[in-house]
DNA sequence: CTGATTTTTGACCTCAAGTTCAAGAATATG
DNA sequence: CATATTCTTGAACTTGAGGTCAAAAATCAG
C-alpha cells in the first residue's frame, strides 16, 4: 500500500551512473542527479538514503554491465587474440566516439576514491579481478584451441592485459586514436 | 621596496603540489592549502591569483621533477631492460610505501580534469610525451649497445611502456605489491 | 621621519553542496 | 469514506568552498 513510486529505481540508478561516469563522484551534485534522473532531490534521498549510497548502486550496475560486455566480446567465435583485440578496440573506440571522453567509471573511481573510500576501492578491485579472470579463461581456452602458445602464462598475460586496459582508458583522456590503437597492437604482440 | 614576502614561492608551490597530489584538485580547498603551506589564504590569493593558477604551477613542478627522475634512472649504467625495470620498480615501490596511495599526479589529473580543463589536459599530455621520448631514446640506445633486439620498434615499445606505467599507477590504488611486480615482469618480457 | 609600495591578516561575502523535513498527494485496506 | 502508509515536493538549513577586501605591518627612497 501507500503511494506508488513514480519512477523505476533501476532506471534511476542507470541514469545516475551516467552522470557519475561523466562528471565523477564529487563533480555530480544532488541537483545534477535530480536533473539527470528527472526525480526530485527529496525523492532521491527518500529512495536511496544518500548520494554515496546511490553511487554504490551505480557502481554495482556498472560492474555487472561491464562484466556482461566483456563476456559477450570474448565468447564470440575467433581466436583469443582476435577476440581480445576486438574487445580492446571496442573499449577504445567507444571512448573516442563519445561526445565527452569519460573513460571507465571503475578507473575513474579508483583514482577519485581509491584509498579514501574502502567500499568503493573494494568494488573496483572486484570488477578488475573479474575481468582478469575472464581474460585468463579466454587465454587458457586459446591454449586448448591451439591458437595461444602453450608456454604463455595465462594469468600473467591476463594481468598485463588488464593493466593495459586501465592504461588505455586513462590515456584516452589525453591522446588520440592512432596512438591508442598502436598501443593495442603492441600489447597483443605479447602472446 | 615594499614589504618582503614571508615565504618562498617555490617552496609553497612544492607543498601545494603535495596537497593536490594527495587529495586531488577539487579535494584540496584553499583552507587546506593554507594549512599545508603555512601561508594565509589571503596571501596565497595575493601571490598566485587563484587556486587553479597555483595548481598549474604545481603541475609544472611535478612535470619537471618527474622528467628529471626519469632521466636519472634511465641514465644509470646497465642495459635498457635493467634500467627500465629499475625505473618501474621505483615508481611502484614508492607508491606502495607511501602512507597514502596517491599514485601519479599526472594520471590523477588526467582523470579528474582531462577533457574538462584544456590547459591541464595539455600539461599532462606534454609530460606523457616527454616520458615516451625518454623511453624511446633509451631503447634506441639499447639497440646501439646491442642489448635490445634490432627488430624492436622503439617508439611502439615506449608507448606500450608508458601505457603500462599509467596502468600501474592506477592499479596501485586497488592492488598489492606482488600483482604489480608481476605486471612489471610481464611488461619487460616484450622486448 | 614621511611616503610610496608591497605583503599579511582575518573578517566577510556569496554561492552551492548535501541533507532534512513538514505538508500534501496518491494508494490500499476495511 | 476513514485510516494507515508511502511517496513527492519545495522550502529551509548547515556547512564549507572559493574568493575579496580593508586595515595593519613591513620595507625602501628621499
Amino acid at each position: 500500500m501507500g503511494r506508488p513510486k513514480e519512477f523505476q529505481p533501476d532506471a534511476v540508478v542507470a541514469q545516475a551512473m551516467e552522470a557519475f561516469w561523466t562528471s565523477g563522484y564529487a563533480g555530480t551534485s544532488p541537483a545534477d542527479l535530480a536533473e539527470a534522473t528527472g526525480v526530485g532531490k527529496g525523492s532521491l534521498y527518500h529512495a536511496f538514503g544518500s548520494k554515496r549510497e546511490l553511487f554504490g548502486k551505480a557502481l554495482d550496475l556498472y560492474g555487472r554491465g561491464g562484466s556482461e560486455l566483456t563476456e559477450a566480446y570474448l565468447d564470440e567465435p575467433g581466436t583469443a587474440k582476435e577476440r581480445i583485440r576486438a574487445y580492446l578496440e571496442f573499449l577504445v573506440d567507444t571512448d573516442l566516439d563519445a561526445p565527452v571522453r569519460r573513460g571507465c567509471l571503475a578507473a575513474n573511481t579508483a583514482l577519485e576514491l581509491g584509498g579514501r573510500d574502502p567500499e568503493a576501492t573494494e568494488a573496483v578491485r572486484r570488477m578488475t579481478d573479474r575481468t582478469i579472470e575472464l581474460l585468463t579463461r579466454r587465454l587458457e581456452r586459446g591454449q586448448r584451441d591451439g591458437d595461444v602458445a602453450p608456454e604463455v602464462d595465462a594469468r600473467s598475460q591476463a594481468l598485463l592485459l588488464m593493466n593495459t586496459i586501465v592504461g588505455l582508458r586513462v590515456m584516452a583522456r589525453t591522446h588520440d586514436g592512432p596512438v591508442l590503437h598502436g598501443i593495442i597492437e603492441s600489447a597483443l604482440a605479447g602472446f
